[in-house]
RNA sequence: GGCCCCGUCGUCUAGCCUGGUCUAGGACACGUGCCUUUCACGCACGCAACACGGGUUCGAAUCCCGUCGGGGUCACCA
């Protein structure tokens, strides 16, 4: 069987990362079978219809690198792919529901249903829209005023129906328990559950794999697949993803929810694709690290768990880190240079000195580089002349006896040292704390807050030379200068 | 409130369908130690869970019932 999935958000402004877990989750079983991922804009009721919104699913999806066979941009057999530009489609699916007496004009007011609802409400009782019988006196009366009806889907009475989900498993309801539907509004534009279904038909969509929130909505939408002919696809429900330590929905208060928040922390989309492919689905016992051809060959609906999984910002940096670990230079270097460059700290247009000095700055920062933006947390100071001490590293670091003499005499070894490498830094600060009788951590740790301000950083000889001799020195002399300015205030 | 879904370490999960191999395994986080000029990395060790109560059975995390807790849904939203 050809496997075909969709993605179907509506374009509300940004992209939840549970949203990208659901439209992972269809993208990984397409690939896995073959088939095709379709992207479609479900945009029936929005009047917010914002193609900037748009821009950002479509964009969050390229980075993340799942890539759609038919949607926005690319096209496709099954066109269009905005739901607000398939009015004939529903129009005509529609007159088949009108003309087969499933469905029926409804000419109810809002006040009355509202007045039922509240009834209903107050009874402790579910509310369930039911047909209400008119008289062909007033229905000739309706239609001679031209009086708005919508359309509402006559549910049956006596029926269960029962989902086979890949998820969940078999679940049941009984028609009793859904009130008439609303198909089409009034004024044409059709909603959710007909859409969606005619969409998906009419998209030959196998496999719905969708939020579990939709699960209800699942029942009638099967019960419109069988009064449209169509065949039914198959259904999956991915729980909810929970905020952090909880049990309860992500929202937007929890934190960073929004996929543009990673990328612009310049996360890795192997690490995002891999953190959430984990979140709710794994192969085995004691996998945790899949790279997207591993995903792919692997992944599988009856391994996704069906109870919800809360979102662990701490997992996905663990994640970051292995994955940031096995970059290439070039690309370590790409994905800081934004970072750099939104600050000013290098030199428009880049130089081969500057591009040399920056791959200096990585390889000495090493496995702290988790994140890019981390560049600009961990490596500021190898960009910029103005150097901000950190007061605890102050404290801890330069506030002892002796420092200050200590720093005075080490700057003259670094004045002498030639050439200024780490091969010759290094013996040279030895034999000085030798012969001064000084642990090696007394020289090396206020030397570092002195050069870099900071307490904790890259090997000493390193920040050492990339800085260079002069600028070394500058800071050990402006860091005296701090100390006792300081001491006799 | 009716209906539906879900409930294993703080977190992600394995095990559950096909009861015994589970004194419940792995990973993140956390703690301790080693390495070490700091931090990070790495290594070693440790802490920590079957929501609760009944039942079935020689035996239950695994099967059944109930309770409690969490979530969804009951729109002319998606």
């Amino acid at each position: 069987m050809n496997v075909r999935t969709r993605f179907a958000p509506s374009p509300t402004g940004y992209l939840h990362i549970g949203g990208v877990r659901t439209a992972l989750f269809n993208w990984l079983l397409a690939r896995r079978h073959g088939g095709q991922f379709i992207l479609r804009i479900d945009d029936t009721d929005q009047q917010r219809h914002v193609e900037e919104a748009v821009a950002l699913i479509l964009d969050g999806f390229r980075w993340m690198g799942m890539d759609w066979d038919e949607g926005p941009e690319v096209g496709g057999l099954h066109g269009p792919y905005y739901q607000a530009q398939r009015g004939d489609i529903y129009r005509a699916a529609a007159d088949a529901l009108i003309a087969s007496g499933h469905v029926y004009r409804d000419y109810s007011s809002e006040a009355e249903r509202n007045a039922e609802r509240a009834a209903a409400e107050a009874g402790k009782k579910a509310y369930r829209f039911r047909r209400k019988h008119i008289t062909d006196e007033q229905l000739a009366q309706f239609q001679a005023e031209a009086r708005p009806y919508a359309l509402r889907f006559a549910v049956p009475a006596d029926r269960t129906i029962t989902i086979h989900d890949l998820i969940k498993g078999n679940v049941e309801q009984k028609s009793s328990e859904i009130g008439d539907f609303v198909i089409v509004r009034p004024d044409g534009t059709p909603l959710y559950n007909f859409a969606s279904v005619v969409d998906d038909a009419a998209m030959k969509i196998t496999h719905v794999v969708r939020a579990e929130e939709h699960l209800a909505n699942t029942f009638p939408q099967i019960l419109m697949f069988e009064a449209l002919n169509y065949q039914l696809p198959e259904f999956a429900h991915v729980p909810y993803v929970a905020a952090p330590g909880s049990k309860k929905k992500l929202s937007k208060r929890d934190g960073a929810v929004g996929l543009d928040e990673f990328i612009n922390k310049g996360y890795l989309p192997e690490a995002m694709m891999n953190y959430l492919a984990r979140l709710g689905w794994s192969l085995d016992a004691s996998s945790e690290i899949f790279s997207r051809d591993q995903l792919v060959a692997s992944f599988s609906l009856e391994r996704v768990n069906s109870s919800p999984a809360s979102h662990d910002p701490d997992k996905l940096f663990w994640l970051e880190g292995e994955w940031m670990k096995t970059l290439s230079m070039e690309r370590k270097v790409n994905g800081v240079l934004p970072f750099l460059r939104k600050e000013g700290l290098v030199a428009e247009p880049l130089d081969e000195a500057a591009r040399t000095r920056i791959e200096a700055v990585i390889a000495a920062l090493g496995d702290r580089l988790k994140v890019f933006s981390d560049i600009l947390a961990l490596g500021r100071y190898f960009f910029t002349d103005a150097v901000a001490h950190d007061p605890d590293a102050v404290k801890k670091r330069l506030r002892k006896d002796g420092v200050v003499n200590m720093l005075r005499e080490v700057d003259d070894v670094l004045a002498a040292v030639e050439p200024y490498d780490v091969a010759t830094l290094e013996p040279a600060v030895h034999a000085f704390a030798e012969a001064r009788g000084l642990p090696m951590g007394q020289v090396v740790n206020p030397l570092r807050v002195a050069v870099t301000g900071q307490g904790v950083g890259p090997g000493l000889y390193d920040c050492l030379a990339i800085l260079g001799r002069d600028k070394c020195r500058q800071r050990i002399a402006a860091t005296l200068e701090m100390l006792s300015a300081s001491a006799s205030a």
